[in-house]
DNA sequence: CGTTCTCGCGCG
DNA sequence: AAAGCGCGCGAGAACG
């Protein structure tokens, strides 16, 4: 495998490519078909386009209002139209297309590894679906499209041809072909391919582009999704290998115990009646129900069953698969984040492996994870067992993020911000007190835990530093003594009505008036703003008003976007509230497109995570620039890969700690650690 | 039988 | 006056 194009993606000098003229270059707009044996959802864009059977069945294109499809592409002839050769290559303009990985796959392991076509260097590439996301727009093109209101839209029936002829269809005796070949189809999949090409660029410049810091950090996003991370393939194969032996043996015990009424440790109906029928009544199998269950009294054969279900019931060994599934020839996983993926901050989200939500881990000593991997690769699950005992999903849970690591030869160098919202959260409010409190070390989970429990800081155990890191990120953002409740009955910390009272109305709110106030300022500023037109400035945070859009501009030059903001009557109005709420146009239940509201806390929690959210995007460029190869990253962390003699962690965490010049005053940690594998 | 939805889980 | 929220994924239920 070339490394070609994991290399590339170094920042762009300009934001705006010039022609020798000065005038911008033109761009191409391109979106492929293709077929393949591969699942493009499973296996992610780049495994889809390296796989042998994957083909390209058309390629349509528009530039300067003309358009075409270019079909029968095999590299035998010449056969891009002139107009689509003379802009790929002649003319070097950009090239664009909506979710650009895709394109840029099929390009590099097609169109130049299997048919020689010239590379196309990443400076060029551009993203439709990147614009739209910035732009708080979904990133799916029909429904885009029709948030908009374009008159270019998705041709879902099209749409249809196109799922049906992308997959291998079952052969029968009567039709023993391996593809839907039917030419009336064919002709109507040029069609759809055309229309989504024409939809992408009526999209796009109905898109806000993005301000050139934005672009810059969208390169590198690029960069990163394109390098990929290395996983260990040698360990995730053990890991599936052991599950599934453990699984084996746990549904023999299973179906045993049942007497052969429940097969497998998935069928939760027949679990839950067969426990009905021992005598012991549960409302589902959760984690917790199944824990509750098995501290009571229990029957043995029940208490055996639920065991195996809890051991089972893991879903996260199901990211091995994943990992797998998606690791190129070269052992990287690709394209693992979206960027501006959360519509409303416009922090990254994951996809495929869906690197953000790996469990904690109960083993964290990397000392101990290593022995352990060394066990899974030699799929010693007698060893393991006798360990670990039935903690052995705990392990393999805990084994995940090691098995994102660095190749051999190689470091990974992380670092994270310590509680980077709460410190943007009193930043931005302006809460003096807090600021100081952060400059001199203090740990504010902590001091809030203690508040909870009325007990002294050091007596803080890590369990109720995560409930007083919950308290204080919930309770910024407007959390009432109901959910706050809840919250902490999930971390096992049952609260009295009164005490959660208490820590909400009489210790939170008025420690953290500032916060308050911000609540009531940022609601006042976006009420005045819509409905008076007028620019409203809220400390670091100014309002404006574009059409129909209310547009929230951020420290850092970026600017949220509220589409359709308006205020409308409120619903469940009471007397003595205000008569409207704002509301606003968004992704809302089913990613569907429907009218959201929101309140002062909430456009905080928004402004907050947003802030951060532009500290990591900046860091990510500086880490970058200093030559560290960034290979994934998680809202507050950053992970690099480097050679064994390259850099230092001291110098990587003050990469981090640099600030732009918009956070001044904004007191930030970063703190990390260097190794073979990815660790909390 | 395949698609869509709903919910819970895990992270931040 | 009353409000934490945001992701993606997997499994099972509901739908056609």
């Amino acid at each position: 495998m070339v490394s070609r194009p994991y290399q590339t993606g170094a920042p762009d000098p300009a934001a705006i490519p010039l022609s020798a003229k000065g005038a911008p270059v033109p761009t191409i707009t391109i979106d492929f078909e293709t077929r393949s044996e591969a699942d493009l959802k499973t296996v992610g864009p780049w495994v889809y386009a390296a796989h042998p059977s994957t083909e390209i069945l058309c390629m349509a294109y528009e530039v300067k209002g003309k358009s075409g499809v270019c079909t029968g592409i095999t590299g035998l002839t010449r056969d891009l139209d002139w107009l689509a050769r003379f802009y790929l290559f002649g003319a070097e303009g950009l090239v664009e297309a909506h979710n650009v990985q895709f394109e840029r796959a099929i390009w590099f392991h097609i169109m130049t590894g299997r048919f020689n076509y010239r590379n196309i260097a990443a400076w060029r590439w551009r993203d439709s679906a990147a614009k739209a996301a910035a732009n708080a727009l979904p990133r799916a093109l029909g429904k885009a499209g029709a948030a908009l209101g374009l008159d270019v839209q998705k041709d879902e029936g099209g749409r249809r041809i196109m799922l049906k002829m992308s997959k291998p269809r079952k052969p029968t005796k009567h039709n023993p072909a391996t593809w839907h070949e039917d030419p009336a189809d064919r002709w109507r999949l040029f069609e759809y391919c055309l229309d989504d090409v024409l939809a992408e660029k009526a999209l796009s410049e109905a898109c806000d582009p993005l301000v050139a810091f934005e672009h810059k950090v969208w390169q590198i996003d690029q960069a990163i999704n394109t390098r990929g991370v290395y996983v260990d393939l040698d360990a995730i194969q053990g890991a599936i290998d052991i599950i599934a032996e453990v699984e084996k043996k746990a549904v023999r015990k299973l179906e045993k115990i049942t007497d052969g009424e429940v097969t497998s440790a998935g069928q939760v109906a027949r679990l839950v009646k067969w426990v009905g029928d021992q005598g012991v009544e549960l409302p589902n199998l959760q984690a917790a129900t199944v824990d509750a269950a098995l501290g009571a009294d229990l029957p043995d054969d029940v208490r055996a069953a639920l065991g195996v279900r809890r051991l089972l019931g893991k879903t996260s060994v199901k990211k091995y698969q994943a990992m797998k599934a998606r690791a190129s020839a070269d052992g990287r996983v690709r394209s693992h984040l979206i960027y501006c993926g959360a519509e409303r901050s416009g922090r990254w989200a994951g996809s495929g492996i869906q690197i953000q939500n790996y469990p904690r881990g109960s083993i964290k000593d990397p000392v101990e994870l290593d022995n352990i991997f060394e066990l899974i690769k030699a799929r010693d699950l007698d060893s393991l067992e006798m360990i670990y005992d039935d903690k052995i999903t705990d392990v393999l849970a805990s084994c995940l993020r090691g098995c994102l690591r660095a190749p051999p030869g190689r470091d990974l160098i992380a670092a994270d911000y310590s509680s980077i919202e709460a410190r943007v959260l009193v930043w931005l409010c302006k809460d003096r007190r807090a600021l100081k409190l952060f400059e001199a070390g203090a740990d504010l989970y902590v001091d809030m835990a203690a508040s909870i429990y009325s007990i002294r800081p050091e007596d803080v155990t890590p369990n109720k530093r995560q409930l007083g890191k919950v308290a204080i990120l919930g309770l910024g953002y407007g959390m009432g003594s109901d959910t706050f409740i809840n919250t902490a009955k999930g971390y096992g910390v049952p609260l009295s009505d009164e005490l959660a009272r208490r820590v909400v109305y009489d210790v939170y709110r008025p420690k953290y008036d500032k916060v308050v106030k911000l609540w009531r300022y940022l609601e006042t500023g976006a009420r005045t703003t819509i409905e008076t037109g007028r620019e409203s400035r809220v400390g670091r945070i100014t309002f404006r008003k574009d059409g129909g859009r209310l547009l929230m501009d951020l420290p850092s030059g970026r600017s949220l976007v509220y589409q359709g903001a308006r205020l409308r009557p409120r619903r469940n109005a009471r007397r003595g509230a205000e008569a409207t709420e704002i509301s606003y146009m968004g992704l809302g239940i089913n990613k569907q497109w429907t009218r959201l509201y929101s309140y002062g806390a909430k456009l905080t929690e928004n402004a907050v995570q947003a802030i951060a959210r532009d500290l990591l995007a900046a860091a990510l460029v500086r880490v970058e620039a200093a030559d560290y190869p960034i290979v994934l990253h998680l809202h507050d962390e950053i992970v690099a890969e480097v050679d064994k003699d390259f850099g230092s962690l001291k110098e990587f965490c003050k990469l981090m700690e640099r600030r732009p010049k918009w956070a001044k005053g904004l007191p930030v940690v970063a703190e990390g650690w260097r190794g073979e594998r990815f660790r909390k």
